[in-house]
DNA sequence: CGGCGCAGCTTAAACGATTTAGTGACTCGG
DNA sequence: CCGAGTCACTAAATCGTTTAAGCTGCGCCG
């Protein structure tokens, strides 16, 4: 019953004709003329076998396969890389591809097992092309394949600090996280964040840690480096005793979907991930980018800020 | 410069032998004897060369690659989802494996899109496996590669229930998710908790939404599916002026670090995910799971319960 | 009527690994 | 000195695709 797997030669043995006219046919060569009565035929015996080409063999013999690589690291999946996955699986999979993820411990550290992990699963599948994220936010990967992410974060840290100052604050904080391995587009963001400040003519945030809730003299809200920070921050100042956003306001960036849960529910920043996602897939594949913008970002206001 | 991969061909000319010779060594066939000075000569001429069988050949040959699919769905992967994916990984290439996760869409129900990008995803690769999360999650997968992850359920719901008990706890309500793609799961660790009650001579929990905060008469005490269950039934309550554990007790289920962020704290269920990720990856590959035994589970007192 | 061009096929050679079925060169017992 | 039995190794088939190159008739031009 378990009878093997369709091959094309029984695709081509169905239709009488030989494997390469076969071929020819169910991948539209165009150097190749065929009879529309041929086609049909192959056409139709293809989907009644309910032929599958393998894909091993195909990488075999074209060098690399129809795969995309994504290394997410030890990066939770929730929120915008949630979707940002989404986004790149329908643009990849409306295009003949697939996406498959590799979690574990890559550490980022050259050489290193997880590294090493990478390199093995790579040669192993044999992607069409990599998306790196834990090089991506160490800030050293050469080929940016992220469909313009990084590139659009510094609209939407402007997003997130314009919010802060249209609700009156001039002193503000920026929370960083205290993961060392987010510390390349730590950096980076707070480096937006004080450019967006002078521009609006207010004073340059100031750097405080997630987990320290003394804040310098003045600050009077803070914007977190991501919802995560935003949430640890938010409960050492209930455990302080402290509310926001009275005693200070607090806005997370890049809505995880836990925010909402929090009390008081935090207010951040939604970014279109999705969006970037089908960029970056239409990156990978050479495709041009314009056609695909994401939508800007919005600021979900709740009650945190 | 970018010299073209380094083929087996490329070994066995650099060491003098045949390609069969080299692949002998290289897999450590018993079935041939190759001489110890030879078999040096070959691994030496791999590795000097940095030598890598490709995935795509070898795949097409054995008829199957050395990958493991885990198809996750729509699932987030934080907390356990997280450490599962860890130990499976890691056992995975300790035995040359690699571990791929497809995330998407797919809706568990069959022929509807997800399940078409799934069977695709499996197409291309020939995975030597494939766990599916979301036919596990919907109770309807027949072979379940999940090393023990579903039948280990009971004993950490015991956990779960015998820790409020003994708090003093008579009658517990059991909060189910919203999401109906968990519909199958939950039943079965409601009916768990029912067991666990019935054995320790308590009213068998009663049901209950995250959402609806109103108890049934009497209900001290809630166990909740998981953590996202019990984060939300927390914020709910807040919302309505009611304090854990005071008010309600909440314990949550299956860690997922969010948990401690929020103020009461939520003491929940810790499993040894990576555990049944190490087992997991023992059934794929048809190894005996005794060896490894997932630690039991334990509670994590924090505030809530 | 010879030959050219073209539409519509087929043949066969890759791709890089694994593995079956040998093949020589030895040794050893009788 | 022959036959059998190891040992160490090789030749070649094979997996399923893609694709360059070749082949065959037919129509048409000069």
């Amino acid at each position: 019953m378990p009878r093997s797997r369709v091959t094309l030669k029984d695709v081509a043995a169905a239709s009488g004709v030989s494997t390469a006219t076969a071929s020819f046919v169910l991948n539209k060569v165009t150097t190749q003329t065929i009879a529309p009565a041929t086609q049909e035929r192959v056409r139709r015996a293809a989907a009644d076998l309910g032929y599958v080409p393998q894909g091993s063999a195909r990488a075999l013999r074209e060098g690399r396969s129809r795969l995309v690589l994504l290394n997410a690291g030890r990066l939770p999946v929730t929120g915008s890389l949630r979707s940002f996955i989404t986004g790149l699986d329908t643009e990849l999979s409306a295009h003949g591809h697939t996406l498959l993820v590799r979690h574990g411990a890559t550490t980022g550290i050259p050489a290193r097992t997880g590294e090493g992990a990478l390199k093995q699963a790579v040669d192993i599948v044999d992607p069409r092309a990599v998306i790196d994220l834990v090089r991506l936010y160490a800030d050293e990967d050469p080929d940016r394949l992220d469909g313009g992410w990084i590139d659009g974060l510094a609209a939407h840290t402007a997003t997130q600090i314009d919010y802060l100052i249209g609700r009156g604050h001039s002193r503000i904080g920026f929370a960083m996280p205290a993961d060392e391995r987010l510390a390349g587009i730590a950096r980076l963001r707070f480096q937006q964040a004080c450019a967006v400040a002078r521009g609006r003519g207010v004073a340059e945030p100031v750097g405080v840690t997630g987990e320290a809730v003394e804040m310098p003299a003045g600050v009077t809200a803070v914007a977190a480096f991501d919802d995560d920070v935003a949430l640890r921050l938010l409960s050492v100042m209930a455990d302080r005793g402290l509310r926001a956003p009275d005693d200070l306001a607090v806005i997370g960036f890049d809505d995880s979907g836990y925010g909402e849960m929090w009390r008081p529910a935090l207010t951040t920043v939604r970014i279109d991930a999705a969006g970037y996602g089908r960029r970056a897939a239409r990156a990978v594949l050479g495709f041009p980018l314009d056609a695909v913008a994401p939508d800007p970002s919005i600021v979900v206001v709740r009650t945190s800020a």
